[in-house]
RNA sequence: CGGGGUGUAGCUCAGCCUGGUAGAGCACUUGGUUCGGGACCAAGGGGCCGCAGGUUCAAAUCCUGUCACCCCGACCA
């Protein structure tokens, strides 16, 4: 490919409202342009890379089993209501009006329109199980997207859907699929944790997600230094504490006339904070729940929410609420005196403690030696809060450390929650009509292509993995129109590399040197060939990798097996 | 949805307070010089100042409305 045939599109300046390294870059090597929030088009560039991304994707899918179907972008009001998500979606679901006035929304996923086909296609257990994936382009109404094509409202996913007429046939299936998923992480030479996930709103029972790690990632995780555990954050789990020490001390109540935060008790009280209980009152369905946590610990929402007192929702109670259940504003609540009508279920760490601060459900008030069954009564003990860094890994092996990750990939085994809904039913051996199980399974194609530069680029641009490089190569003639001979030999050289089976981008727009180095570089090409009279002469070529420190000088008839043996040919 | 901000040339922005013929740098075109790390000189092209009303002799500038976009939060496979 020459540069004056491809518009390379690229910008010296970086743009305005690009926040993270992925999206600035993104912008200034011209691969995409913003058409409007969260919406974007992949400039001649970025698609190439996209494709890459998309190849790899694909060929794994297929050596795993699954089958490629593509189904409509745009979906009918009806099937969405079949499964109740048409409501239950709410305003992610981009929704809209034909001619006749009939509702239809652009698919965000596409559980509805594969469990359509299933249960109209496919009727004996003879034919599972079967599993079908499709590359398509997405459209979320996200309330706030951002950092370019990683949090896009229109994006390219991979989404797979597998069909089991029982639990071990869907648990081979997802281990099929977890096993190419990290071989296609591994491929895009991406760096990457599988980590059990909370499934969400998909619902269901196992999931893992894959997370290409990276400052700038939206998720944190939490993994064992010294086993494969991991999990987001969200679910989570640090080891149990010991059993809790028996009482040693009286319960006492003192004055904390201002100190109302942790750090203000713990301070005053000379005691750390995690000596203490800080106690949340939440308004549920049915009425009040106080929950207990050490006073170095946060409420993890999402554990709380599976909680079957707080099932149905929650918020935090008002401060009327507090004051009338309690007695006592914000910042003085405890466990200790509370009305029997209030539940207490405390954190398995604040279950554990002996002798500990709390607040007296009495203005300017907070109690230490507070005990629990002594003093305090203790409904349940739950896991209830997110783990820090430095808490036991839950398999008894190491500490957890966490970092932080960017969601490229997700399984999960989501039951009959669709096929039940949606009314997908196969026939058994025995001639009876079963709703099949199944799992499903997405790959963000295009935040792949945000990740990957996440992992890979310095103050000059990109420096692409070489499966994702749009070019393998970058042929750089200087001064070229100058030189007939130079013009001739760099012909030459780039007919040869393509007909060895590289992808070759070969500038020949009359630029000084500088220029060229530099969009090469920034669109992160990870092979640079410079061919100049000079070199010419002296019979070599210079070679510089694109995280090499300095060129190299490759005699000319070595180049052949010298690429060959550095370079990988393309997929 | 709440709070804050911005809309002026392809990009980054000045001009607005204090109304009076539309600006700079980068990018682009042409000519010349330069030529291994984002050159220089000269000459050009390019803007209904987001949109709609209003005030005024006169509006990018003041007023009202509206739309879009950005940031923080809430929210979110």
């Amino acid at each position: 490919m020459l540069t004056s045939r491809f518009p390379l599109c690229t910008i010296k300046e970086t743009p305005a409202d690009a926040d993270t390294a992925s999206h600035r870059l993104m912008l200034r090597a011209g691969m995409i342009r913003k058409l409007a929030a969260g919406i974007y088009s992949w400039l001649p560039l970025g698609l190439r890379v996209l494709r890459k991304v998309e190849a790899v994707v694909r060929e794994e899918m297929l050596r795993a089993g699954a089958v490629e179907l593509l189904m409509p972008s745009v979906q009918p009001r009806e099937l969405w209501e079949e499964s109740g998500r048409w409501e239950k979606y709410g305003h992610l679901l981009l929704r809209m009006q034909d001619r006749k006035e009939q509702w239809f929304c652009y698919g965000p996923t596409h559980e509805e329109v594969i469990c359509n086909i299933v249960r109209n296609e496919i009727r004996s257990y003879k034919q599972l199980p079967l599993t079908l994936f499709q590359i398509q382009t997405k459209f979320r109404d996200e309330i706030r997207p951002r950092f370019g094509v990683m949090r896009a409202r229109e994006f390219v996913m991979k989404d797979a859907y597998s069909f089991h007429l029982d639990q071990a046939s869907l648990d081979t299936t997802y281990r099929v699929m977890y096993d190419a998923y990290a071989r296609i992480f591994t491929r895009l030479d991406l760096k990457f944790r599988a980590v059990q996930a909370d499934s969400g709103d998909i619902g269901g029972d196992l999931s893992h997600e894959f997370q290409v790690l990276a400052e700038s990632g939206e998720d944190a995780i939490a993994f064992s230094d010294q086993s494969d555990y991991a999990a987001n954050v969200e679910l989570a789990q640090a080891a149990p504490p010991p059993p809790r020490p028996p009482p040693s001390q009286a319960l006492k109540r003192v004055a904390t006339p201002t100190q109302k935060t942790i750090a203000e008790v713990t301070a005053f009280l000379r005691v750390v904070p995690q000596q203490c209980v800080k106690t949340l009152l939440l308004r549920s369905k049915t009425g009040l729940v106080a929950l207990c946590l050490r006073g170095d610990h946060e409420l993890n929402e999402i554990k709380a929410g599976k909680l079957p007192e707080l099932q149905g929702g929650w918020t935090l109670a008002t401060e009327a609420e507090v004051l009338a259940a309690s007695s006592a504003p914000v910042g003085f609540i405890g466990p200790v005196g509370l009305p029997a009508s209030i539940p207490v279920i405390a954190d398995r760490d604040a279950a554990a403690l002996a002798d500990f601060v709390c607040g007296a459900n009495a203005d300017r008030t907070h109690l230490t030696g507070a005990n629990w069954e002594r003093d305090a009564h203790l409904t349940r003990v739950a896991d209830l809060r997110s783990v820090v860094a430095g808490d036991r890994s839950p398999d008894g092996k190491g500490q957890l450390k966490i970092a932080r990750g960017i969601e490229v990939g997700h399984i999960f085994q989501n039951g009959r929650k669709y096929t039940e809904s949606m009314h997908v039913g196969v026939l058994d051996e025995q001639g009876k009509l079963q709703t099949p199980i199944t799992g499903c399974y997405g790959i963000g194609v295009s935040r792949i292509v945000a990740a990957a530069i996440e992992q890979n680029h310095d103050e000059r641009g990109i420096i692409w993995p070489q499966p994702l490089a749009p070019f393998q190569i970058a042929l750089l003639p200087l001064n070229m129109h100058k030189s007939p001979k130079l013009q001739t030999a760099a012909q030459a050289l780039h007919q040869e590399l393509v007909a060895a089976g590289f992808d070759v981008l070969m500038d020949d727009r009359e630029l000084r040197p500088g220029p060229m180095f530099a969009d090469m570089e920034l669109i992160g090409i990870p092979h640079r060939l410079v061919l100049s009279d000079r070199s010419l002469d002296a019979g070599t070529v210079e070679y510089k990798g694109r995280r090499d420190e300095k060129p190299q000088d490759i005699a000319r008839q070595d180049l052949s097996a010298f690429l060959q043996k550095h370079l990988r040919l393309p997929v």
